[in-house]
DNA sequence: CGAATCCTTGAACACCTTCAACAGGGGTGG
DNA sequence: CCACCCCTGTTGAAGGTGTTCAAGGATTCG
């Protein structure tokens, strides 16, 4: 059972501070398991040096072998239309998964690419699979994280459907925020990773419509904005807007 | 509605030629399993009498005890948009699994129901996750499912992201008529069993947007419709139609 | 046979896109 | 350090695609 064999003091001291003492422990794969299983989990996964910003972590059709969680720094997603461009399906904070997509194929469905400089925790998935046999809270938690993707790719979907551009806009910022929140950084106040580019190509509008709307929510006193800088004056208001439910939500 | 007579030597001979004999198998949650392992299944699922059009497989916010597999017709899955309207998010054939969004939550984040009259099989998730653990091909096909399920949709939602109204109507028709295909039906004539409201609901299109489509289609002798029946007259327009790159696809 | 529902068609309008030009940083090289 | 260039982002005007509103036709079911 005890696969674990005695390891160099160096790497037990690196392996020590690494999911155990991890800020991201709740929201990443690690939540759930008691501390000897994560102890072993922890002898898996590979922590490799940052990558810089636009370094692919895995490209579209990539064999599949490991999944990722990132430990610092943001990454978008993204697919592959079948006339070649590029169809952003996420923006990633620390804490998250990505290439669970390919499990079905063995295949990378999705890219990734670093949107700043990242730290990545490199899982491979058939050491995942064989540490699930013996640690079923490791296969539960992985299926809850895969559970969570479909809801939120379900909800960007009914997004993109019924929503108008405003509403998109107001929709990620809120989410965007919500993330930091979760990850103990400011709600109100924060840097966008991404470009204007993939805003409007995640929410399926044009840059120059993604520009205008900044412009006027600017104008309505509910941000501020200094190019990726974005600081939230009236939270509130956004939420009526992403929402469009008046008070309640 | 009506009683729910036991009538055991008939259900005993039900169970009997489930999954094994079932043609959906290879498209469904058996696929890789031994034969003595999908005897094991078999005691799990259960199956009840069809439901008739327009009844709920499950709610929105139903605590969720199953996974559900069709064994024969189709259904709907929708979510709620925080106003309360209705967000259809697929359309299910035979063979294809649903209720897999509600595993992070413990409840129904999607609900079902019927376009037609439909057969399901239901299976317990709990039953499931303890039979995982000691048939590992069972966890690893619903990890395949949820993998393929979470493809399909960022696929949607690049279309709804990125295609124009005529493009998103053809590949819903490429879509339907190859999951016929699959499942042995005939891949140009068979009834949509959604109403134009569902079709539009679905592709982020006003219904009479989509009736408008139909019609030009059929002006265009790609199509001939009569109210729900179609029949696909020139699949490879269509296909190019709905992949916008040239004869390739 | 009538009512209700679903679907179709037409016309005006709105929203967002596209095209075009310009502004403003950030980096590089002189 | 400054000038220059490139890239990203902003702004304006025109145009298109799909929506909305409205009415009429078809189908189903009691």
């Amino acid at each position: 059972m005890a696969a674990t064999q005695a390891l160099p003091t160096l790497d037990a001291a690196r392996l020590k501070i690494a999911c155990k003492s991890c800020s991201l422990f709740e929201l990443c794969l690690p939540l759930g398991l008691e501390s000897n299983d994560l102890d072993r989990l922890e002898t898996i996964i590979q922590r490799a040096k940052p990558l810089t910003p636009g370094t692919h972590v895995f490209h579209v059709g990539d064999p599949f072998r490991a999944i990722y969680a990132i430990r610092s720094g943001s990454l978008k997603s993204y697919t592959l239309t079948n006339d070649g461009e590029e169809q952003i399906t996420g923006f990633h904070l620390p804490g998250e998964l990505v290439g669970l997509d390919a499990i079905s194929t063995n295949a990378h469905h999705c890219g990734a690419i670093a949107l700043e400089t990242v730290s990545i925790c490199t899982i491979p998935f058939d050491q995942i699979q064989t540490l699930s046999q013996t640690i079923p809270s490791l296969g539960q938690q992985l299926l809850r994280l895969m559970s969570m993707e479909i809801m939120h790719n379900q909800d960007h979907l009914a997004t993109l459907s019924k929503k108008s551009a405003d509403q998109r806009l107001a929709a990620l910022l809120i989410s965007i925020s919500e993330r930091y929140k979760r990850r103990g950084f400011s709600e109100s106040e924060f840097n966008l990773t991404m470009s204007r580019g993939d805003i409007g190509n995640y929410l399926g509008l044009a840059i120059e419509t993604v520009s205008r709307l900044f412009t006027k929510f600017q104008q309505q006193n509910i941000l501020e904005t200094q190019r990726k800088f974005v600081r939230i004056l009236d939270m509130q208001q956004l939420k009526t807007i992403a929402g469009s439910c008046g008070t309640a939500c």
